[in-house]
DNA sequence: GTTAGCACTCGATGCTTACGAGTGCTAACC
DNA sequence: GGTTAGCACTCGTAAGCATCGAGTGCTAAC
């Protein structure tokens, strides 16, 4: 594996990501003027298919690059460290200032992903250490009902409506807002569940609230809640060529609205700070031809969020990982400066 | 137009919402045994054309209804008022019995709606009256933060990080809530904003937060907030034949990403208990072979929401109104048992 | 080692033909 | 007069077939 063959090698890549089409010999030494005939990369290509680095769809095509090739593509990106940071500040633009909600930033960041590279973008709220409760607040809805407010140590809310078991003045709910915030600071739900019993008895009179609580505690427990997910730009993929089988398409589209596996998919990048699985190293099925790059942020607190894109195999790697890197950063400044 | 015109456009109709495929003569007279030769359902068919019923793809194809016979089709469906109940336990064991925030019951509905019907379909959250603020509280979240929590008279719940200017306690927090739920009860947005200058008499000294808080007012009041939308079952529509083309299918798929312009097409339909469009009556280009059924629903208080079904102008109308017209009255009496 | 030349492959394109579903019309029928 | 059998006609679809050309592999000359 010469120098040489990596040069055609990175031509064929090149050209197949922006065309689609499988690409001859001829458009090699013709376009990417190599200074070698037709017939010299034909031979080249021949010893490149042998290696594994090429597939021929059939006898009168061109050659496309196989996943090893795009593995070798990718590695030599990565590993020269050379994701550029073209165009940082048209991107960060796309953020104003405004202090928004997690999940509106999230929304927001899959739109920006989508729409900037053309593929399909997901973003995966922060996770990691189990979050603590920092402050919980009951805020009176209805007679009968109130707003648990659970503000955790990571800056993230959650909030879910409780029965109570009778009707109470905002000044009773503040007072047990404050006895549960004592008692459960800094506990995660699991532990919560286990001290539930010591607000049993502080909290007397109030079975059905306390009942409530445990409730939620255990579910919120138990589904290991996969935080809040953005999609955006499904339908892009219905712009390559790859997927004008409506079949096809079709599939990895009810796939992307399944948001469980989705979820489950993107986050099994581990927490490396840039993935790039390569069709059939995603071992999905359905996305036997795309190709998924993942980056992480992160917030204070260390908790772990993805990005990622979902596109063909022929994606623009380097201006994909250029994209996330950027995004990525911004949102890890952004979560940071909270 | 008479009676047997009637029933042989009906089991034209009927024919193709089945199959998809333009409906002969043959066809009508022997699977739908109408005791009449295929020459006199031709010669009935010619005269149902002449009326706009029907329209010929090519000369040697069968006939396929027009948008004016879905028309007639669906006005005497709800005339008849014979929307049935089938199924309605079936349906509304669907949801669970726990108590949950508006906008779950909203993902789940859309959910419900998209697996029953094989559609897409569209939840939006209520909206109608101006809502009016029942109680603020101010939770907080860390030295700089706190997390402003609205509740509405509708039980709907608002919340949204905003910048305190100085670090405060929970109990000084709480003070403050007190204060603006006393000043603000029964405001709208509008009226709040209004009232910011009596507010920050009485909350002096915290000009910083007192500016977040009329930014989130006046943006509130501003950007009539569309509310909650869920959509489910987006690729639904790849089965159908209608779609299998691919540009025609993005097209309609990054209509349904414009999540503001699907909500205003949806929210088209006024506040009517039950809206057919059909075709061209949608008015959207994207959406020429589409139809749009959408139902009501109403939460105490008397906002309304909406929830709806997009499909091929071959719907199967009966099922789609039935099952929307049981999920309709389920979410009503779920928003208003709490 | 490189390259021109050439036979060969095989999908894509385009044309012709055959087929058949379905129509419209006419004439006979009840 | 409505109904129906019969038949010519239309036109999209599928199948068959020749053609084209992009691209290859191999060989022989440079």
């Amino acid at each position: 594996m010469d120098e040489r063959k990596m040069r055609i090698l990175q031509a064929i890549i090149d050209d197949y990501i922006l065309t689609g089409v499988p690409v001859g010999s001829r458009t090699i030494s013709k376009k990417y003027d190599m200074g070698l005939s037709s017939a010299t990369i034909r031979n080249e290509m021949s010893d490149l298919e042998e290696l594994g680095f090429l597939d021929q769809p059939h006898v009168s095509a061109g050659r496309i690059p196989s996943a090893k090739a795009y593995r070798l593509y990718v590695d030599t990106l990565l590993e020269a460290g050379k994701i550029p940071n073209s165009s940082d500040e048209a991107i960060r633009s796309h953020f104003s200032g405004r202090v928004r909600q997690m999940e509106d930033v999230i929304d927001h960041a899959a739109q920006v992903i989508s729409s900037l590279t053309h593929y399909t973008a997901v973003v995966l709220s922060p996770k990691g250490v189990q979050p603590r409760i920092q402050t919980m607040q009951l805020v009176p809805v209805s007679a009968e009902t109130a707003l648990l407010v659970i503000v955790t140590d990571q800056g993230m809310v959650r909030d879910n409506v409780i029965r109570i078991g009778a009707q109470m003045d905002s000044d009773t709910l503040y007072a047990i807002s404050r006895t549960l915030t004592e008692e459960l600071h800094g506990a995660t739900l699991e532990e919560a569940c286990q001290r539930m019993p010591t607000i049993a008895e502080r909290v007397s009179g109030n079975e059905r609230m306390i009942q409530e609580l445990y409730g939620f505690f255990s579910e919120g427990k138990n589904t290991p809640r996969r935080g809040h997910m953005a999609v955006g730009g499904t339908s892009n993929i219905l712009a390559y060529p790859e997927y004008s089988d409506v079949d096809k398409a079709r599939n990895f589209l009810s796939l992307m609205e399944t948001r469980d596996k989705l979820a489950d998919i993107i986050r099994g990048s581990g927490g490396m700070s840039f993935t790039v699985r390569i069709g059939p190293e995603t071992g999905v099925p359905e996305m036997a031809d795309c190709s998924i790059v993942t980056a992480a942020y992160s917030t204070r607190g260390g908790q772990q969020g993805t990005i990622g894109v979902i596109g063909p195999t022929r994606m623009q790697y380097s201006k994909v990982l250029s994209i996330l890197n950027i995004i990525g950063h911004q949102l890890t400044d952004m979560f940071n400066e909270e």
